[in-house]
DNA sequence: TTGTATGCGTTATCAT
DNA sequence: ATGATAACGCATACAA
């Protein structure tokens, strides 16, 4: 019957419909065009089977419908809740998604970043580590928590008031001499901005403190020595702790385990992201909840917003607090 | 200098270097050319940032190095971990990927092969749940867990050895009498399998043995109601369970613990994936491992493969057991 | 309103 | 070995 292996074209329809090219092409995309014209066109593209070539159209258009997003991997849970809710913002605007999973390399996020140009992409979305990643200008680059200099915006939580909030949460619930423990990358991203909040808030609420920062050779059993140096008579000096993630907070846990202190009883426990056990269960902790989804979507907002005059070099969303078992619950407290 | 967001083509290389259309073309593609062509090509090409236009490539070659990925969500641990190796598997081949998050949605799965075949993907893999899927025949179709015809070849776990394993250590650890607990899709796919692996494994090693199988729209509380009329002086008749997936052992965990049965010295508990917490750090329970890594380097290789002829319809790759706190370690029996 | 013709950027087939 | 030209499938400006 149809040839075998044969994709139909436009021309094909024309033919098949007794009308000119340009008609199926109108009829294809929804302009005017005579309503028994119309339907002959619409029964040829049924019969054949038809179907648009997008690369035929974005050649000529040269417009794609298509972003790339950069990121790390998508097994990690914050970029994996990145990844789909960014998906779904652009399908929502009729946008297709490259995904581009880097590994924290360097050169796999600039060959990807060539590659997306080449795939004439509309535009860029990155959550990179690559500080001289070079990006063609006319491809518009949208930054998840790192600067990269004020032609491209960058949105990230409000990194600064979450670590902030993280203090003055502990001090609500009591604490009085706390600690900060981060693990990160030396480069200067958005999530540093973390400490200084939580600093910023420790000062404001009179609350005590300590910082123990681990570079990015050192092993996670430095902060198991820290915190062990701060035990006497097997009471930890600190009552409570926020951690910079709650990958980090997770770890800590089971280090307080070990070194038989009770959370929350002992000390409490905050971390950062919102987290969830199995991606959709508890809480993995009492935490910072970034907002996803409104990051996901001003993400995109901002990629394909024709006006590039405004975008804003810096866009910070707001955070929440949410208890998750590791502080000490609203009801035993005077909230 | 350059002109504001003008792209350069090979005519404009061509033009640049002096040289004929053709031979840029050669050069770019790394085709025999003389030695002082080449350089002034290449000095052309740095000198206007020049970029091939894969749409125009794809275009002409009908062929775009582009597959994609139907899958519900890149949230599940099993989903995103299948998500970022094929990512791996195909960038390898350097091919690169259409991310569509379907949740689940059998509507959007089929709008999105309407998308990928227009966007004439070389090939599309999915984990789908729509009976009815609608793919045209030259479009490469490998799926995931679910048998879709003999045309289309299906990648899986060996399941069906799965539960059979399950049984086996279960039995091996000393339970006597066991449960098998499912929640489920009433479509039919290759996860079903455990079922029949496990009461086969169960039988082989005269393990006496109970089903509890939820349907789409029971609740959860439904296990726990099974459970609970299980126990009697306290006691559960069951000694082991195996849960289809980690996910509903999870969940079953926490049911056991309010339940007061201690685990794994009262029950022990094996689920299926090999899910970790957070991703990458320990298992979430004593559990059946899925080669995740395998089976995305399977569907690639299939769904890449030039000779449609010889695809197997049902590739089953083997799983491997691991303990993760839920079983009675070895150490503690007689392995 | 419908039909015709040109060009998008590339590759490949020619003749040179 | 290199240079001119046609064709891929579609959209659109222009002519009918």
């Amino acid at each position: 019957m149809k040839k075998e292996n044969y994709v139909p074209t436009m021309k094909d329809v024309a033919k098949e419909a007794g009308v000119a090219l340009g008609t199926v092409s109108k009829v294809v995309n929804g302009l005017p065009v005579g309503e028994p014209y119309r339907i002959r066109v619409e029964e040829a593209i049924k019969k054949l089977n038809y179907q648009v070539n997008s690369y035929a159209q974005g050649l000529k258009a040269s417009k794609t419908y298509t972003a790339a997003l950069l990121i790390p991997n998508t097994q990690d849970p914050f970029f994996s809740s990145i990844t789909y809710h960014i998906n779904t913002a652009l399908l929502k605007r009729n946008y297709r998604m490259l995904l581009c999973c880097t590994d924290y390399d360097s050169n796999l996020e600039q060959e990807y970043v060539i590659m997306a140009q080449q795939n004439k992409v509309d535009g860029i979305i990155g959550l990179t580590y690559n500080p001289g990643l070079k990006i063609e200008e006319q491809t518009p680059f949208v930054s998840i928590d790192r600067s990269m200099g004020a032609k491209i915006p960058c949105v990230a939580s409000d990194n600064f008031a979450g670590g902030q909030l993280a203090a003055e949460k502990l001090a609500d619930l009591g604490c009085k001499h706390a600690a900060f423990l981060r693990i990160g990358s030396s480069l200067s991203n958005e999530p540093n901005k973390r400490k200084s909040g939580f600093e910023n808030g420790c000062l404001a609420r009179g609350l005590s403190y300590e910082m123990k920062i681990l570079n990015d050779g050192d092993s996670f059993e430095e902060f198991e020595h820290f915190l062990n140096e701060h035990i006497e008579d097997g009471k930890l000096s600190f009552d409570g702790i926020f951690c910079v993630t709650d990958s980090v907070a997770y770890s800590v846990l089971k280090i307080l385990g070990k070194l038989g202190q009770r959370v929350p009883e002992d000390v409490q426990v905050i971390g950062y992201d919102g987290t969830r056990i199995l991606g959709d269960k508890e809480y993995v902790c009492s935490t910072i909840v970034q907002p996803v989804p409104d990051i996901a979507e001003m993400c995109v907002e901002l990629l394909l917003q024709e006006n590039m005059m405004q975008k804003p070099p810096l866009v910070c969303l707001p955070v929440t607090y949410v208890p998750g078992g590791t502080t000490l619950e609203p009801s035993q407290e005077q909230e």
